[in-house]
DNA sequence: TTTTAATTTATTGTATACAATAAAAAACGC
DNA sequence: GCGTTTTTTATTGTATACAATAAATTAAAA
């Protein structure tokens, strides 16, 4: 792994904490490169919003606030529920049959869940980004893509604290066959208020999770 | 000025045409500074789809075809839109008052235009956006603010090429005005949909511009 | 004591040399 | 001559040493 996956993804499993301190020399020791492709990783996260530089001492892993939560979603929602309508013009027969075998395949991680079975959660979570990027892949924008994809980073960090019970995910995959529906009929208005309509939920399981945290799953369980 | 901000200049005012090809040695030379900041720059402007890897010997200018621009303008117009309508729900009196004095200020450099003078038509262009940004600035929103800044470089290139003729730019100051009135009535749905056309508009004075080459103009006339 | 100045230190910024490698050119076999 | 292998070359990738500088610490002055 890169060094920019390897730190972003530490950040994302909670192995660096929101406020850890982190220095081009410390991350080049733990993982035995010099500093220059350190440093490359650390510009492409900066941009990515995971970390921000600490009055020229390093650089702190960025602590998200609830209205931080709340404005990433809602861009989210904006951008994501656009791509939909556009996925709904101009899919192809090829693209929706991909979008359905991606579907299914996140119906069959939900359907083998356990009890605080990480692997199955990160299936479960795998499964759903895949289906989301056929959709995108479709629109045949890749400026819109790579927005997407930029917004998209954050909430991986709360989904994989806060992960969603059973009730959450078996509708989660409801409002995906209404998404798949409209973008297979052709009605982007549909399909763009439905995914809106997606994220805004996830958006929320999020918030309440953040605003109780007397209820906070620890890592991974469900 | 920075390495990333005179390349990105160079791009923005034609200097290094779409296609030409960048190699870091040839930059640093250029620039007379080293390989390392270079790299630097590089790493930034490929993020923002200014310039592409080519074939691991160096880079070239990204050309834009028409359906990029076409892209980009709606990527705009989605996000500059929810801006003006957040702007709407969040300004404070101060901010308006600094709105109505860009536009002001706009107002003011379209009255001094001379035909073909180039500092004037920086002028337009440095107020325009500068009215842009005191609205995203009352969104209090950063995430967005830093998607737009990101969509907001491209449509920079084509505006330089063909710029506005008076009409045009009569005619942007007068939705520059609905938008600020939306903006103070608190009328965010109204202030949303008059950005939306604001951008449709540019997109398809610049779309005009590009289907029809040979009523294209020389850099900086009017 | 509290403020100000001087010194030290931690850390990023920059230059530069060398390594890795993909692309281009040249040599080779048929 | 045409496809294949080998060699060369252009260019980025990486390591490392040194420079610049902001922050922290210590010393000095008031």
């Amino acid at each position: 792994m890169n060094p920019y996956n390897a730190i972003k993804n530490a950040i994302i499993i909670g192995e660096y904490e929101p406020g850890k301190r982190l220095t081009e020399e410390a991350l080049a020791e733990s993982l035995q490169v010099s500093r220059t492709p350190i440093r490359d990783a650390i510009k492409q996260l900066e941009s990515d919003g995971l970390i921000i530089p600490f009055k020229r001492r390093g650089y702190i892993v960025k602590e998200f606030s609830i209205e931080d939560i709340r404005q990433i979603y809602n861009l989210r929602a904006l951008l994501e529920s656009h791509g939909a309508g556009e996925a709904a013009l101009n899919r192809t027969k090829e693209e929706l049959q991909f979008m359905h075998e991606k579907n299914t395949a996140y119906e069959q991680a939900i359907s083998e869940l356990k009890r605080s079975d990480i692997s199955t959660i990160k299936n479960i979570q795998q499964a759903n980004q895949e289906f989301h990027e056929e959709i995108f892949k479709a629109t045949k924008n890749e400026h819109l893509r790579s927005h997407i994809s930029k917004v998209v980073v954050v909430p991986l960090i709360f989904r994989s604290f806060y992960w969603y019970n059973e009730r959450q995910l078996l509708r989660s995959l409801e409002v995906h066959k209404t998404i798949l529906k409209a973008i297979e009929n052709r009605e982007p208005e549909r399909a763009k208020i439905a995914m809106q309509e997606h994220i805004y939920q996830g958006r929320d399981d999020v918030l309440v999770q953040m605003a109780n945290p007397k209820i906070e799953l620890s890592k991974g369980e469900v």
